[in-house]
DNA sequence: TATCGCCATACTGTATACACATCCCTGAGT
DNA sequence: ACTCAGGGATGTGTATACAGTATGGCGATA
């Protein structure tokens, strides 16, 4: 694997861990330095986490680790709808139905998963029912700006806490958009999407760290 | 003004009007002795294009110029149509007035406009509409979205014609999407612009050069 | 004649050196 | 004491040199 690469997937945990806090200066020599590479891969690295949108220039500072804070998930949410709806409609009409069934008895299932605290299997079941979306959906351009979204959400995620109870619930929910997707029903398949975005959206603010104001823990 | 952006506009631009064609192979030294600068600078400009997506990594022959055809532009309304249909409901949630009626006694003159031949000053409204909206809609992550859309559709316009019967068309759609917004109608804003990328594709569709099979002149 | 293997070549990836701009700190002058 | 100018240091942008790898051609052998 290329130093640039290497040095590109850890800049973006680190940023989405939120290890690397917004408004960090990004110096060249010093993050080459502490990766132990040259300044060469590391800006090419650097310039593809502004191109996410992780890293901004920021104007007499150089390159910083973009702001994001609780405040942004509103407006993340109002492009993430429209484009998951689509998104579920265009499966439900161009789903392999196989790929679908299996993906449906798994997430029947998803209270298993739940049971470990870590809840590895389950985010490794919701990542691939991602990647069978966007394989079904056969868009690129679709996929490709629903990646973005994904990519800002999973770092504003950090913010908020998930609990056994509503990853059960979204497992429901999950169950009736593979349902819709399943039948070829793109209408059922835009609602169960409005309704699954409204309900993470929801627990997202209500587990959230206060913004800008500092939390009274 | 960096070599790198100088680059990286260059190439765009000669990407976007056709005169690189796609699968053109860019080979890093090539091109950095064609554009008088060095590889480095080259490479990030590259970097730049593969994030737009204007530009890909084929396997054996490196970076080439990316595919497209009008067979493509189906997918790219597909994605186009609800992402401009919640940035009209969300620019005329949150406009400023003033700016859009500006905009629509500007656009109610398009017929004016439209006398010139080349019809800059036509193409310069709309480029004033489209940032109009992007301001209006007050969401980084629409506009970054739609942004990447956009670059991808000038592409591919090229391949279709327009004429002055359907820019007369495209003025007064575009004129109903601005009163939709002034009046804060967001559902007018949402069916308006359905009407006019409705209209615009079928434009495409019908005065694109043929795809795939050779035209027969 | 066809196929396999080896060698030369070309190109990418990385490191490093150099040039230039900028910012901060210090010192002197008002 | 405050301000402005100069200089040093730090950091980015670009060029270039070097290393490693992959490819294509050519030759030899079956």
């Amino acid at each position: 694997m290329r130093a640039s690469d290497r040095a590109y997937a850890l800049l973006r945990d680190e940023i989405l861990e939120w290890q690397l806090a917004p408004g960090t200066i990004l110096g060249e020599v010093e993050q080459s330095t502490r990766l132990g590479i040259s300044r060469t891969p590391l800006r090419e690295a650097l310039a593809r986490l502004t191109a996410d949108g992780l890293v901004e220039t920021q104007a007499g500072r150089g390159l910083v680790v973009a702001d994001a804070s609780i405040d942004s998930v509103a407006e993340l949410f109002e492009v993430r709808l429209p484009l998951e709806q689509e998104a579920a409609a265009l499966a439900a009409r161009r789903r392999n139905p196989h790929v679908f069934e299996q993906l449906r008895r798994e997430m029947a299932d998803a209270t298993t998963l739940l049971a470990d605290p870590r809840r590895h299997a389950y985010y490794e079941l919701v990542r691939r029912f991602d990647e069978a979306m966007d394989d079904a959906v056969q868009n690129t351009y679709l996929v490709t700006a629903l990646r973005g979204l994904r990519t800002h959400l999973a770092r504003i995620r950090r913010l908020a806490h998930d609990n056994p109870a509503r990853l059960s619930a979204a497992a429901s929910e999950h169950l009736l958009i593979i349902d819709a997707i399943i039948a070829g029903d793109e209408s059922l398949a835009r609602s169960a999407t409005a309704v699954h975005l409204h309900q993470s959206l929801r627990n997202i603010l209500d587990t959230a760290q206060a913004p800008s104001t500092d939390r009274t823990a």
